[in-house]
RNA sequence: GGCGCUAUGGUGCAACGGCUAGCACAUCACCCUUUCAAGGUGGAAAUGCGGGUUCGAUUCCCGCUAGCGCUACCA
């Protein structure tokens, strides 16, 4: 856990994210451990780069040094507004360069102090920061298992900040302090590390250890194409639980971003995925979310996942609408519950559909769709034909998917009416929908007492109208 | 501004010099269906632009353009 910049770390934010692990089904073997709890191995190490000649002490106020005295955080909304605004106007030839900064490295002279100056200032209690000290000539090469071999002109490197003046270590050292006291042999992460991974290079060989074998994996990009955030809706793993995904969907189709396991198959289990992954498949390119893709995946999953493995989702969900009953936990009840949910899962999308549409298997009380009603009720003998059928079922001896087909057909015979007319309305009548499993499935569901019941209750809707 | 990365249908990926550029999502049509889905069949839809190299370029090289990233005492 990263949390080296005291001001803006947000200690309530880190369970949000254990926790949104743990629902992808990502575990880890040790820790976690925070970087907040570490602070002397950061300031030994940054004090042995600055001895050995590789750092030096700087004093420059951190305002100057990053030319803006803006709040970090504004600054940052500043520069996601000006960058979506950039992109939204897009005219060509806007006049209006953008201002270039200044230039960094020649910013700060701290490094040419002499040791005794360095001391001195010291003494005298100055805020200082511990620079790394890039070598003004040559290139750093590393070796990248995504991009290939890299080589960066040291030039091209600002002297980098290691230990800020308040003591807390950057990133930067952070990481690569960790990386080689936890002996890390690959280190895979964002593609936005890359322009900054011949610094970090720069600094094993300086803290006298090689380096890891890297891999840069491509970014996710919103709609806009602008990177994932905040600004495109839900962002955070824990919304997408709340709005209804199951973790093996989602981590599904996140697995797919970015990269192929060869061939035409895309619904893959976490066994398979393992086998079939390597480096090398993944792509260079920056991948844009889409969300109707992933629902997709949603779908395939809610339909073709075994149903003992979806029932605690589905529980969940009721629960959540206040619509579980401890019946369904075991026995019968269970039996029961597992048998809707089998019924129901093929027209669901989203876990939310089992108490939405599918309400009214899970309480009595529902109410009849404006734009169901319109369309199966039009007839106006119903009122006189719900009363006939509901009679007829509460005769009917058997109770089962036949015998309820035939009552109604035997109805629809004597009342010279095709039996789809009795068929659409009946199915609103006793689930308040036209989204529903074949009606005769559906009244085996809710058994003969709540069919009869429902039927009387729509009649009594109709007359009352 | 500087440096870097990337560029195949609307989206995600295949094709890693050689079939009529393949698959999935989305989309359109039809089939199935006494609702709605699912499923099936078919259609439309792509190699950013310009130069090279080569017998042959989606693939290799260069330029342009565009997008993204880095350029913080953020990570």
């Amino acid at each position: 856990v990263e949390d080296t910049d005291v001001e803006r770390n947000r200690p309530e934010l880190v369970e949000g994210i254990l926790e949104s692990l743990r629902w992808l089904g990502l575990d880890w073997d040790e820790g976690p451990v925070f970087q907040s709890q570490r602070l002397e191995s950061y300031r030994a190490a940054a004090e042995r780069v600055r001895a050995s000649g590789h750092a030096y002490w700087c004093f420059c106020a951190p305002s100057s040094y990053a030319g803006a005295d803006a709040a970090p955080e504004e600054a940052e909304e500043d520069a996601a507004e000006a960058t979506a605004a950039a992109g939204a106007a897009k005219s060509p030839g806007t006049g209006a360069t953008p201002q270039a900064k200044t230039l960094r490295k020649s910013a700060c002279s701290c490094h040419s102090l002499s040791t005794e100056e360095q001391a001195a200032k010291r003494a005298r209690g100055e805020a200082a920061a511990i620079r790394f000290h890039v070598p003004q000539s040559g290139s750093t090469q590393f070796q990248d298992a995504v991009f290939g071999p890299r080589e960066v002109a040291n030039e091209e490197m600002e002297d980098f900040v290691l230990l800020r003046s308040n003591g807390a270590p950057t990133y930067q050292l952070g990481a690569v302090v960790d990386d080689i006291a936890m002996d890390i042999s690959h280190v895979i992460r964002g593609a936005d590390h890359l322009s900054n991974t011949p610094k970090q290079v720069l600094l094993y060989r300086a803290l006298g250890a090689e380096p890891p074998i890297f891999a840069h994996v491509p970014l996710i990009l919103g709609p806009d194409r602008s990177r994932m955030s905040k600004r495109h809706g839900a962002t955070s793993v824990a919304s997408y639980k709340e709005e209804g995904f199951l973790p093996e969907a989602f981590r599904n189709f996140l697995a797919l971003l970015g990269w192929s396991p060869g061939g035409d198959v895309e619904l893959l289990t976490t066994t398979e995925m393992v086998e079939k992954f390597s480096l090398g498949g993944v792509s260079r390119t920056n991948a844009v979310f889409d969300r109707a893709k992933l629902e997709w995946f949603n779908q395939q999953y809610l339909q073709k996942m075994p149903v003992e493995t979806l029932l605690p989702f589905v529980e969940e969900e009721l629960r959540h609408a206040g619509l579980w009953r401890e019946e369904w936990g075991s026995g019968a009840g269970r039996e029961w519950f597992s048998r809707t949910v089998d019924l129901l899962r093929p027209r669901t999308r989203l876990l939310p559909d089992f108490s939405h549409w599918g309400r009214a298997f899970f309480s009595d009380e529902f109410e009849y769709d404006p734009a169901a009603r319109e369309k199966f009720w039009k007839e106006p003998r119903l009122a006189e034909w719900l009363p006939k059928l509901a009679e007829g079922y509460a005769a009917q001896p058997e109770w089962n998917h036949d015998a309820c087909d035939k009552t109604l057909r035997d109805l629809a015979a004597a009342e010279n009416v095709k039996a789809g007319v009795l068929i659409n309305a009946t199915r609103v009548a006793i689930v308040g929908v036209a989204v529903a499993p074949p009606l005769f499935d559906t009244m085996v569901a809710l058994g003969r007492e709540r069919v009869v019941g429902r039927l009387r209750r729509a009649h009594a809707h109709l007359a009352a109208r």
